[in-house]
DNA sequence: AATGAATGAGCCTTCATTCAT
DNA sequence: AATGAATGAAGGCTCATTCAT
């Protein structure tokens, strides 16, 4: 029984399945029909929305970064204090929605498989050039330069591996306990300097 | 014209072929005739040694594991104390054969699909208390079991990202800068303890 | 802002579009999107007006064959003598509107692919049958019924050759080229006879 | 039951499966299936042994052109005297094994579909253009160039328009009757000429 | 009158896997 | 030991067709 105006919610529908199919099954090699059928649709009508798979993957990474930057946009609105800004943004990224396993499941596999798709790539580079120039915006009005660039390579690569043991089946790192984790070190970090 | 005894040869050729194929796609649907391809040989000879695709998979993440749990335990037995020992496993995890971005695509490339895969999932866990168990020997000597605990996750999660980034098509950190940034962070973090 | 009484305008439309996706891809196997796009209507409304496919293209068919009988019999309506009403069988048969390459092409391929289908077929050989006769009526009051036969027969064969040949992307023979080697073979072969 | 050096036979008994199912469809959209099966073998073989669909057309439009190729060489290979040598050309394209209407009907098929492929276009071309300078050859030393031209034309537009109606169901012209026609036509045209 | 929404069926193509040699 | 021959099963994608609006 098809009604009108169902484009916009057929998109999103057949997004969140393809995240969660692709979470679940840990590679982008899930099937037009297993993600369809998901959204309760045929396959022949994610075709018609989306055209060829990999387009479908495009959108679905792209819906993944939009969501993440509109998150973070709106915690960085909150605070004007460098440190609280960077605990904005670790914050963001060890969020209910962002922290999901199913959810990051599917970042990690884009993660991975982006190397054999520019299109993928590009979209990723576009993602960490984001998460390093947020937490730099903070991390640079607290110590100099190049120490700062640093630390924003340790706690970048902090959040991924976190993200990674999330991802793994045995439910690892809470939300709560991952984000301390990273503020932990950050703390650390600045107790043992000064302002720059 | 095969000679007697090349079977280790063409399931080591096979097992490398595997691995580098994996490492450039980023994903576990390569190809049996790609995989025998690199090792130059049919792939019916492939299924003749390893049975099914996955059983070539299995046996790969094996060889993987196998590969850098020898290099640690060598490592291991050249040092006897504790903060020797941990720069010992945190340097092989960076070493030459360790850290090249092939090798590191294949590991996450497996880390996320493992967890389709009963098997897989199971030969990753054995990695990860391996880790776990070699970071605690040196940590727990040096202090309390609590903090060791949340200081082994702060480590493997630093390697893990290390790896990602590493994997990632800008041939981001290096060996050295890698293993660097991981012992930094460990001697800022032990330099404001004391011993249990 | 659809008007009344666009039926007859979109009927036409479509099958004019017909006509040109069909000789421009030389082959039956066009589809309804295509040249509904190309009438500037919906597929469905393709439907609503012709039903199946095959239909439509049975429709173009008739058009086609309707067309070229008008023609034709306006032609002989302007001439009694049998030589002249020879000639202006093979007029029209490279008349501007009949011998452009695009209407030629979907001729062709009417024909060729005519032997799947009943119907076209059935189509098609009326088309024969009438042209046939139409060469006769004149022959046949200049040479013997056997002679006037094989002459019909010859020039039948060298219009669908010329036909070929127009289709073809070199824009081989021009109309006027065409007709007159037609014209210059039936001189040929009256002036070596006498009449019955 | 495969057996060793099956290729040949199998790339053979494609092709004419091939033929067949274009002629007797009257179309170049025949599937995969319908041909491996007429072949005797499944549609993943045909692929093997071919790549694309695509690719076997061309090979059997190939085969097709070879095939004509060697028989009129052969025939020419008979014949020294210029028109003798005129009829040995138009004897072959009436020959059995080329005027079967199976054959044909693929010949036309490929001929009208060749538009939309340049791979076709250019096969097909070599062929007009065989045919023509093998007339040429003959015509060329019985009367002047621009008059053989003429000639040369008419006489290819005749057996193309022959080969049409012989590939209509209502089998039409026997081979004996179409190559007596084009005879007919060249004796007729060179008893009123001389010599160049 | 006209269309967007939706789908089932079918086709090309790929691939792991088997088997006889 | 090693391979060519062969296939079944499945996946992506297209398309004619239907239906509610």
């Amino acid at each position: 029984m098809p009604k009108l105006g169902m484009e916009p919610l057929r998109r999103r529908a057949l997004i969140d399945a393809t995240i969660s199919a692709i979470g679940e099954r840990g590679s982008l090699d899930v099937t037009m029909s297993e993600i369809a059928g998901r959204a309760g649709v045929s396959s022949a009508l994610a075709h018609h929305y989306f055209g060829a798979k990999h387009d479908l993957l495009l959108a679905t990474m792209g819906h993944l970064l939009a969501e993440l930057g509109a998150e973070v946009r709106s915690a960085l609105r909150a605070s004007a204090d460098p440190r609280a800004r960077l605990s904005a943004v670790i914050a963001v990224n060890f969020s209910e929605t962002q922290f999901r396993p199913e959810t990051i499941a599917a970042w990690l596999t884009f993660y991975v498989a982006a190397q054999q798709s520019d299109d993928l790539r590009r979209l990723l580079r576009i993602y960490a050039r984001r998460l390093h120039s947020n937490l730099m915006s903070g991390l640079a009005r607290l110590m100099s330069r190049p120490e700062a660039e640093r630390v924003a390579e340790s706690v970048a690569a902090l959040i991924d591996g976190l993200y990674i043991r999330r991802a793994l089946k045995d439910g690892a790192p809470n939300p709560a306990s991952a984000a301390a984790l990273v503020e932990e070190y950050l703390t650390l970090r600045l107790s043992n300097r000064k302002a720059p």
